[in-house]
DNA sequence: ATTTTTTTCGATAGACCTATTGAAAAAAAG
DNA sequence: CTTTTTTTCAATAGGTCTATCGAAAAAAAT
């Protein structure tokens, strides 16, 4: 006879499991036709279920667009944060930083898309901690940058603020040059964007 | 008595006045929203009539969307052939490409916007001119990497494609920097993106 | 002043969309 | 096998949206 705790946990499992399919498909349907252009008849079609049964599993499409979001950038300042407090040198920093931005491009691309593109969709009630992240996340890049610039490693010319805006932007664009038929795949791409960039920065 | 055509031609001409102020209030509307979060409802408060005259003006919400990024895209590759054909180095032609594809922010940005954002919910007929602008301006930027490669002004280790790409996206994403509090002005972004570029990209 | 042309409008058909609800089906437990 | 719980569904209320149409209003021409 299995524990009662246990047995209550599986069936959350359970359903855990199912959602997280449903959010895959909302993050598919959000990323192809946009949050406005996506129905949730979209999504159920997607899935083979009603469209009514998706409401078992969210409470509203804003809702599917906030976790869907916030599945998008789960770990994302943590990762940048031990990036940050690493003992690598500015250079190998944005590095790291490039390729841990550009990471879910291949793992979780419907998420990433949806989240750098459907984000200002999203009712401004929900979007407070996805702004506070996005905001602590920029402070985090451009403090790589202003260390780097303080350690004589960067010019004391580089505009730390635009820098970082630049390289963000380009990593958040990278998804669309690799359906680009030309096949670059995301390392290349994180080296190509951290090399033009520390060409230039550098001091030397 | 005023001549025939002429008073045809004069009829047509504040038509097509009162049509780009049509055309104005649904790029704003489209950049401000989304295309499809956009309603003709929208854009028919916006000017301060009903939404069924907008009809007079446009036969669809398709054709609006697609008149935007035309006339948002309009001389684009013009400019840039100029500039590309021009006896200017590399370096220089980098700089003018550059300010030449941000100079639409200041002066249409809600046209720009729009292209940039909202191009792909275009039903599929009638992108294809879109797309083939796309193609030959993104073939003229990516020309004067080559050439300065070609030239021995850039380094052979030069991926052009790529840094097409790069710099194309950095441009396109330039609206966003001004919107975020900052106030950096146009021509500092386009420096910015040359100098960070050319820095690294020169031979030396 | 009257006629003609241009522009705007109200009303509305016909779709589609979100979210709710109570019931049915499926799965799990007893 | 029966009961309970979980999951799915059909039906639908209530709303919005695009596009059309004939009429009205406004402007221009005669």
């Amino acid at each position: 006879m299995p524990d009662g705790l246990d047995r209550i946990s599986r069936k959350k499992e359970k359903y855990r499991r199912r959602q997280v399919e449903v959010f895959n498909a909302a993050a598919a349907v959000f990323a192809e036709k946009g949050y406005h252009g996506a129905s949730t008849g979209d999504i159920a079609t997607k899935l083979g279920i009603a469209q009514s049964s998706l409401y078992y599993y969210f409470k509203s499409k804003d809702e599917a667009l906030e976790m869907v979001c916030l599945e998008g950038t789960k770990g994302y300042v943590e990762r940048l944060k031990v990036i940050v407090e690493s003992s690598l040198t500015p250079a190998q920093k944005i590095r790291g930083a490039i390729l841990s931005h550009i990471q879910p491009i291949d793992t979780i691309p419907d998420y990433f898309r949806t989240f750098t593109e459907e984000l200002r969709y999203l009712p401004r009630s929900r979007r407070k901690m996805l702004n506070q992240m996005i905001s602590d996340y920029n402070k985090l890049m451009e403090r790589i940058l202003a260390d780097g610039v303080a350690n004589k490693t960067f010019k004391t010319s580089l505009d730390c603020h635009l820098a970082m805006l630049q390289l963000i932007s380009q990593c958040n664009e990278a998804p669309q040059w690799i359906s680009s038929k030309t096949g670059y795949n995301l390392e290349e791409i994180a080296t190509s964007i951290a090399d033009n960039f520390l060409l230039g920065a550098t001091r030397r």
